[in-house]
RNA sequence: CGGAUCCCAAA
């Protein structure tokens, strides 16, 4: 089982969630029972090629053998998984029954909602995530900071930040910071976003570029130029 | 190190 789900795991690496889902089967019809690794990795492979229905014959084995609760890395998978096929509601309502709390199945659910332009949906989940006594983490910041900048809900945004800074979250985390730079520049906040990427620890190019893609986009040609210059003058290339 | 969620901008 082992053998099998690495060789899995190799395909899904490589982005051939085809061939993933193939020896998956294949497995299955040499007789191998999946375990919860495994049906993670089909999981995957569904989602990462939206099969939903293979997805759902799957789920389906899972509850049968009764493991969805044995294994947090199966619930967040499985939300995950429906996730990417677009299926919402279903993603929602397995994060409802998972029996205990997961952080993880939250996050896929948010950032689902996010990653699609839903800002407000991932919003809301985002409260009854609280709701249900489950603490965000770091990923969970950044998906609703992402969120807010969809909505240009400033505000939001504003507590997410609070928060972040009171958890000590950013100076480890560019992908919170360059996540916090690039809501504030869509919320029109040029100040704040400039003072933040002043005190970033850190600067990669995406940094750099949603400065220069904010004073853009607000006319601010000049501070754009300025910070071209200040970039490579740092040893940052532009892409 | 056989397994999950974020993995950030623009496109």
């Amino acid at each position: 089982i082992v053998a099998w789900t690495s060789l899995i795991g190799g395909y899904i690496e490589h982005e051939k969630g085809e061939e993933a889902l193939q020896w998956f089967s294949k497995m299955q019809v040499d007789g191998i029972t999946p375990d919860a690794p495994a049906f993670v990795l089909g999981m995957k492979a569904c989602g990462s090629i939206k099969a939903m229905e293979k997805g759902q014959e799957i789920h389906a084995e899972i509850e049968r053998q009764g493991l969805l609760d044995g294994s947090p890395f199966l619930g967040s998978a499985l939300v995950d998984m429906y996730v990417k096929c677009n299926a919402f509601s279903q993603a929602h309502e397995v994060v409802n029954k998972l029996k205990l709390r997961n952080l993880a199945a939250w996050n896929a659910l948010i950032s689902g909602f996010a990653e699609q332009g839903h800002g407000e949906k991932a919003l809301n989940c985002f409260k009854q995530m609280r709701h249900s006594g489950v603490s965000p983490d770091v990923v969970t910041f950044t998906c609703c900071v992402k969120a807010c900048g969809i909505t240009r809900d400033l505000d939001m945004g504003r507590n997410v930040h609070s928060e972040l800074e009171r958890q000590g979250l950013l100076g480890a985390d560019i992908f919170a910071c360059n996540a916090l730079l690039d809501m504030y520049m869509k919320c029109g906040q040029l100040f704040s976003a400039h003072e933040i990427f002043d005190k970033l620890p850190f600067r990669n190019v995406v940094s750099w570029n949603s400065l220069i893609a904010g004073y853009v986009d607000y006319g601010y040609g000049n501070e754009a130029l300025k910070c071209l210059k200040t970039m490579k003058s740092m040893g940052v290339s532009p892409n």
